[in-house]
DNA sequence: CATCGAGTGTCGTCTGCGCGACAGTCTGCA
DNA sequence: TGCAGACTGTCGCGCAGACGACACTCGATG
């Protein structure tokens, strides 16, 4: 997978032009908080590579995991729109390279700019689909569906094979018992689906992950197919990660 | 409560005025499918009293809500912006009076209309912080908790203190068995909460579903006051509706 | 008034997973 | 090189809720 951002790749020239002075190239280590929620929004953020989650809030202390934003869009696009304000907790959840973009100075260009206006419309049409796929697979799928179907979200998103995150991180953001993900961690290995070493996760065999996941990933990936700028050259793309 | 929808109330005169001309009244009946997953959308529907769900498909046919609009909102208003095609599928879950509106007006109208622009981001916003929510809730939350957040949800946007709906229904809704919301019932009914009787569901005591009601409700029910219109002379209503 | 179907009540079984406890193992750091 | 803490593996208990079966009751309809 290339280190490219798919909406900053398909911007047309000139919109590009007039942006490019206000972006910054960053790292952004994991575990990082981008937004909590409530907090104004000042930077939009395009990762390169990389997963950052959206999290809701609970009462408890928990957070679970309601969308994701890696190299096919970018965070804080929807605030360039309306109310600066950040719904959801944003949080790196593994190693991320990305682009920063001032808020400030999107919303004050987009309104004129017709495909950065398509795309951020389609981009929020698009965490919405995501999420409300995720409300239909919490009330009925079973663990193991789940964390397959989010291990194949998290490796479309992350340059490489190996995921950087922990079991109990994971159970964390899918709400569910740490122990519990040990088990399916344990069957998945078995199958030769995964490899996991001590907070990394090595994706073996996609194949197998996709055939234990539910339904939610193909559909959400369709989803993000059809309203999203498609990745650069797909098939060189696969022959290089082969 | 009154027969208004709170976004037209809302509305500046002039926009009001430019959009009334395309506006027609409706009766829609319960179950009747406004919008299936995928449909290109037509029209935009403001509820004056009841509720119309949004609904995520399961392969095995199976529809979970994952959203409502009411009178604090309108189905459709999002399509107004980009693609006009129905992300979910859309149903009329409790009998309700609507106002139609042309998409394709609103769509001409709309981005010279600072009022409308507001509102139609600020509605989507809503919707996604629903979703986000109900996505955490569906990890963590029992049936009980759930069923009464959701009842309490759907008072809201119900003229009258009776739903008309069945607990199989309500089932395929939350994605959960019907024994068990009967289960749910009962109990509630024991406390002096509801009253069910064939189809429909009497709401005598919301301190007690609140009480039994996970944080959800509140949580997204102070989005949506933050983020849409109030209710026009919310004290009135509630001296009327006593 | 008889019938039929939709809606609800209830019971029993089974299982996925929450929840707590603890043991083993790897890695970085003193 | 040994310690400490982070991470993973495993076990057992308990329960919420899935799932199936069936009986009852209300209300509409001929």
């Amino acid at each position: 997978m290339s280190l490219k951002n798919r909406i900053l790749e398909a911007l047309p020239p000139e919109e590009a032009a007039r942006l490019a002075p206000h972006m910054t190239h960053l790292d952004l280590e994991r575990g990082r908080m981008l937004y909590e929620a409530g907090d104004p929004i000042d930077f939009v953020y395009f990762p390169l590579t990389g997963v950052i989650s959206l999290m809701t809030l609970l009462e408890n202390g928990g957070a679970i995991e309601c969308g994701m934003v890696g190299p096919e869009g970018g965070h804080g696009l929807v605030a360039a729109l309306g109310p600066r304000t950040a719904l959801v907790r944003a949080v790196v959840q593994t190693p991320t390279r990305a682009v920063r973009l001032s808020a400030a100075v999107l919303q004050e260009v987009w309104p004129h700019r017709p495909f950065l206006s398509r795309i951020v419309h389609a981009h929020s049409e698009a965490l919405y689909a995501h999420a409300a796929q995720s409300v239909a697979c919490n009330a009925v799928h079973s663990v193991e569906e789940r964390i397959c179907r989010w291990l194949l979200a998290c490796d479309d998103r992350v340059a490489g094979r190996t995921l950087q995150l922990t079991q109990e991180y994971m159970a964390d953001m899918l709400g569910v018992q740490r122990t519990t993900v040990t088990a399916v961690a344990r069957g998945l290995q078995v199958r030769g689906a995964i490899r996991y070493r001590r907070g990394n996760i090595e994706i073996l065999d996609r194949a197998v992950l996709e055939a234990a996941s539910c339904e939610c990933y193909g559909v959400v990936s369709r989803t993000y197919a059809r309203l999203l700028p498609a990745p650069v050259t797909p098939l060189e793309e696969t022959a290089v990660t082969l």
